[in-house]
DNA sequence: GCGACAG
DNA sequence: ATCTTGTCGC
């Protein structure tokens, strides 16, 4: 049942999608548009959806999409979508979303069909958003694609455009102190592209905030801030504890505890070849 | 050429 | 992303 590895893409395909994503980038809009957005409490905000994929170890093919939808300023789960997917695209630095986005704009297209009530406001996502090489990370691929508000969440730093995570830049995250504390992101070409917040007292670890689309990047902060009882926001955090949970249920199924067994690995292996 | 490289 | 439980500390 583990599937082979994705194909590295060939050059073609990398050409292919840097044009989608300028193409697509045309279409972004890095400011707030709702009307929620324009008060510093987020007077308005009632629902912060959240969505994520979990993969299975050993199977480059198979993975959980997931997407939460909380209260807010709750952040109780109102609705949640897990579901098993066929990833067919590799993993390539630059390009998550031609890997991660298909998923997430079908669960986003479920949701508005069956519980159009709750379609959220402004999703949070994992990864960046113009904080990326072509400024079209994948956080703006899903809020182009679903023209929803969407706001890129990454745990680790992108270098590009001169950022890098050398010796300054830790000097300038140990300096954040208490939760809350943030410092801008500028790019060597002059604008700002993210924030790095340390969203949590317990962790020194800091996140790396950008806007995905139709938000600006102080509404994203502050929304972020008051999404975080823990490091990571609570949609994205619950989006990955159920994926994740949902993966290991599938895993512990009988079935799947037969079919992946040693003997029928090696089978497979023969009909691989 | 070498290293870096969201998830 | 994933491999990994309990454990030490605030």
């Amino acid at each position: 049942m583990a599937g082979r590895a994705a194909e590295p893409p060939a050059d073609v395909t990398l050409r292919r999608w840097a044009r989608e994503q300028a193409r697509l980038k045309a279409s972004v809009v890095a400011e707030d548009t709702e009307e929620w957005q324009k008060d510093s409490g987020l007077t308005g905000l009632e629902r912060v959806g959240g969505v994520d994929l979990s993969y299975i170890k050993g199977d480059d093919t198979r993975a959980c999409a997931s997407l939460v939808v909380l209260s807010y300023p709750a952040l109780e789960v109102l609705y949640e979508d897990c579901r098993m997917v066929a990833v067919s695209a590799p993993y390539v630095p630059g390009f998550l979303a031609f890997r991660e986005v298909p998923f997430l704009v079908e669960a986003v297209q479920r949701l508005q069909q069956e519980e159009p009530k709750l379609k959220p406001q402004v999703l949070l996502v994992d990864g960046n958003g113009l904080l990326h090489p072509r400024g079209f990370g994948v956080a703006c691929h899903l809020g182009v694609l679903t023209d929803l508000p969407c706001v890129g969440v990454a745990k680790n730093l992108l270098q590009v455009d001169g950022l890098v995570r050398d010796e300054l830049h830790k000097e300038q995250v140990h300096s954040l102190q208490r939760e809350g504390d943030t410092f801008p992101l500028r790019g060597a070409s002059g604008g700002v592209l993210g924030m790095v917040l340390r969203s949590y007292n317990n962790s020194s670890k800091p996140l790396y905030i950008s806007v995905g689309h139709r938000v600006c990047l102080e509404t994203a902060v502050r929304l972020v801030k008051s999404c975080c009882r823990y490091r990571i926001p609570e949609p994205i955090r619950q989006a990955d504890i159920r994926s994740r949970e949902y993966i290991r249920k599938q895993l512990c199924s009988p079935l799947e505890v037969i079919s992946s067994g040693p003997e029928s690995r090696k089978k497979e292996a023969e009909l691989d070849d």
